[in-house]
DNA sequence: CATACTTCTGTGAACGTGCACAGTAGCGCG
DNA sequence: CGCGCTACTGTGCACGTTCACAGAAGTATG
């Protein structure tokens, strides 16, 4: 009943130890009859390979810790997050590394994080947060290879990672308002302390320049609330604006709530362009015309960055993927 | 630059490893002077116990593997799971077990999964499958201890499960409808070969008796599309209808859309009942009236089956969490 | 034929723990 | 004083693997 060892496998094999961690390992050398009848003996014992004694002397744990450095709540909620596991999970199946989850919301959780990777249970770390100055990250990075699924503002040069082209989406959209002829577009933006909070509003203002008015901005913190708090705002602030651009779709929900609550129309009277192209872009009424992040290609190339880092590369580039523009209805 | 190990901090605090190691392990008999020197020395040295070592020996690896067996897609979007992922990493951590994912989609990642498990690279398996007859069920049963968020269909008695009422709340949806005054109910229900699927029928069935007739029956798969275009189809069977229990919140966007599309009036002239209280139903138009599930607590309960199963409890009884019906003002 | 080189194989030593066991010191008790 | 008991400590071994090394067998080269 006891688990096969590899010493059970060499003797049903008729060869030594040696011979099978060279099969295993993908050594040169080993004669093709031997190959064989390794081959066979792994089959008949059901061997598997005890990873922690390979771990022991090798001193590497054939794991990736995913790191989610946010409040609780609202992680999750994104597809984007969901996209970035699914693919980290496959992905690094096919290298034979296991992907394990850590939270590090609270203090306690951040130590937790730090011990294990000091204690080298992890040979990399994927690093999912959005908030600048995050203290986790540059002890993270110290203590194991470190890559990040969006930048981590201020450390762009210290963790790697792939992000969509905010700013490029933001430009997108607006040009797209801007060429319907809508001429007073206001914006309500996300955290000014995450890449996406800042990169869309700049993207807005490197199109609109001057028009681009302190009074037309808003500053949401990518809740649906919040949307709705910050469109009331700009309503009682410009009730001239003829057009809005929402920097999350979940915001431009609650944005469309607002508008509905002050009886505007959408889009004749407002023209709402969102961002994202999250599942709530279609159910919205009337469904929201928005930027299209490449998650899955995000997800990808950091998984790419991860593996290229894991393989002994010093310092990849990050990597910076375009948007696209999604005509619905709101806009 | 060497890692620290258990002989460096034995040496610094002066004692023997075994010592060292009886502190670690929370046994009795360390004197109160060795006590202090240890955690000195661990705190000096930064030494973190090696858990490949400590599992070669305990045949333990203080792990545990999320398999989610699902076809890629719609994982995930279901914050469902989302909050089992949330509290299964923070339940564990607080006992120094590390939770890693698996994905089981396809024939290849079954046999990964399964070879993993009789490696014995995890203590217990936390499975995530709605699919009835899951060949990965009893594999994975018989390699390692295991739970499910949901039951396993047709395997109730081999995986302990913590669920949600599911033919309760369908009761208290379609109580609620008659309650109303509503006459003519149809229901559409999810892909009848999943717990949601059957039980919430049953539910509604349990209320209305004859009243549920086959002809006011559509089945979904869970999906905004297979929503609305079950509302069609029933809408064109049954044109007198005057209200539907949707048996989850996504399809009765779907079905919104098609009502709209027809010109009824929600709740006016249908009713609209949904299920799960998600992230959907407050964004829709008019929010949706639907069943909460305990979502929170039968994440906590599963992992405190889990944990149970790893205490060597032999057979831990399933746990059903009661719903709530939450009124808001499709119904 | 000696030598060098290639291909392949077996062996001992380490990796860092936990655990069983043996052993020590102190103390109360008859 | 001898004995047993409690509280504590140190030591050798095993866990299953990889890796460096030594060496064997076969083949080409001088």
């Amino acid at each position: 009943m006891k688990r096969p060892t590899i010493h059970d496998v060499a003797a049903a094999a008729g060869v030594s130890r040696g011979t099978v961690s060279r099969l295993l390992n993908g050594d040169r050398y080993v004669s093709p009859a031997a190959r064989a009848a390794i081959e066979r003996a792994i089959a008949e014992t059901g061997y598997v390979v005890n990873r922690a004694a390979r771990s022991l002397v090798t001193q590497r744990t054939g794991s990736v810790a995913m790191v989610l450095s946010e409040p609780d709540q609202m992680l999750f909620e994104d597809p984007n997050y969901s996209t970035l596991i699914r693919v980290a999970i496959r992905r690094l199946a096919e290298r034979d590394i296991s992907l394990v989850m850590m939270l590090a919301g609270n203090e306690g959780d951040r130590d937790r994080v730090i011990r294990y990777l000091r204690g080298g249970h992890a040979d990399g770390v994927l690093l999912v947060t959005t908030h600048a100055g995050d203290p986790l990250a540059d002890a993270v990075a110290a203590a194991a290879p470190a890559v990040s699924c969006g930048a981590v503002i201020g450390r762009e040069n210290v963790i790697p990672y792939a992000a969509a082209d905010d700013r490029l989406g933001a430009r997108q959209m607006t040009e797209y308002l801007v060429s319907r002829g809508r001429k007073r577009i206001a914006m309500i933006t996300g955290p000014m302390d995450t890449p996406g909070g800042i990169q869309r509003l700049e993207g807005f203002a490197d199109v609109l320049g001057r028009k681009a008015s302190r009074k037309l901005i808003a500053h949401g913190d990518w809740t649906q609330a919040s949307g709705e708090r910050s469109m009331t705002e700009l309503l009682e602030r410009a009730p001239d604006l003829d057009a809005v651009f929402v920097a999350s779709d979940l915001m431009a929900a609650g944005a469309l709530t607002a508008l509905r609550a002050a009886g505007r129309r959408v889009p004749d009277d407002v023209a709402v362009g969102g961002f994202d192209d999250s599942s709530v872009a279609t159910s919205t009424l009337p469904p929201l015309t928005t930027i299209r992040q490449p998650l899955a290609e995000m997800a990808e190339a950091t998984i790419d960055l991860l593996l290229a880092l894991l393989d002994g590369a010093e310092k990849p580039a990050p990597v910076v993927l375009p948007t696209e523009l999604v005509i619905r209805e709101s806009a």
